[in-house]
DNA sequence: CTAGTTTACGACTGGCGTAATGATT
DNA sequence: AATCATTACGCCAGTCGTAAACTAG
């Protein structure tokens, strides 16, 4: 996970250094992760060159979908935290008894409950 | 990302032996993934009884997500590998040059170039 | 020599497996 | 007692940071 946010940067920044500070990483670091990634991926994502870095064809491709993985996780990590706090808040209200896909039992431990 | 696979595999099998056994770990591995997941979510995603597991509402949201993410990394790893293998043997066929979006300059190190 | 990346290496953390503990029926 | 999950603990792989090495201009 953290190596998809550091390629998505370094993909931005198109510069180890640069990129690194701003992952608040060193940059031996940074380039330790994208070698593993593109070593899991089993592809080359970008060619170092000496006045920075460029993305290959298949790291463009990469680059699209690691985003896209990103912001989904990031907004399903929000989604259920705010899913968890308004059954809460409703578990704490008296007045709404539960309903059908909200059963006590899935909010309450058995020893818990009214 | 290990442990978006196992809570998947978990949410599907609603018992830690069998998911466990299925992911070829051990037991106490799957509980500790879990428990990992559910602290840095910050959320309860499933709820423990004695004759098995249930999902609580912000676990049937999260499951969804995870779902897609995971899926879409599965799928844009492909993709990745599928570009640069067709790149390659784009770059090995001597009559096709080369195109607007796969410029030998990031295809070729500058030395090795024609 | 400078700028930029990678390699080497010691140290630390995370995650697994075994074994023990807890809780419920 | 039996079943299912968690806690405790030793161990190994992964990852970080510092320092050294490598490459191209």
């Amino acid at each position: 996970m953290t190596r998809l946010r550091s390629f998505v940067r370094l993909a931005e920044e198109l510069h180890f250094g640069r990129a690194a500070k701003l992952l608040h990483i060193t940059q031996p670091a940074l380039s330790q992760q994208i070698a593993r990634l593109e070593k899991d991926v089993d592809t080359v994502l970008l060619l170092r060159g000496n006045r920075g870095v460029s993305l290959t064809p298949a790291g463009r491709v990469f680059l699209r979908g690691a985003r896209a993985a990103l912001q989904l996780m990031d907004e399903t990590t929000l989604a259920a935290r705010q899913r968890a706090s308004r059954a809460e808040s409703r578990r704490l209200c008296t007045t709404c008894g539960p309903r059908p896909d909200e059963p006590y039992d899935l909010l309450l431990p058995l020893t818990s409950r009214p």
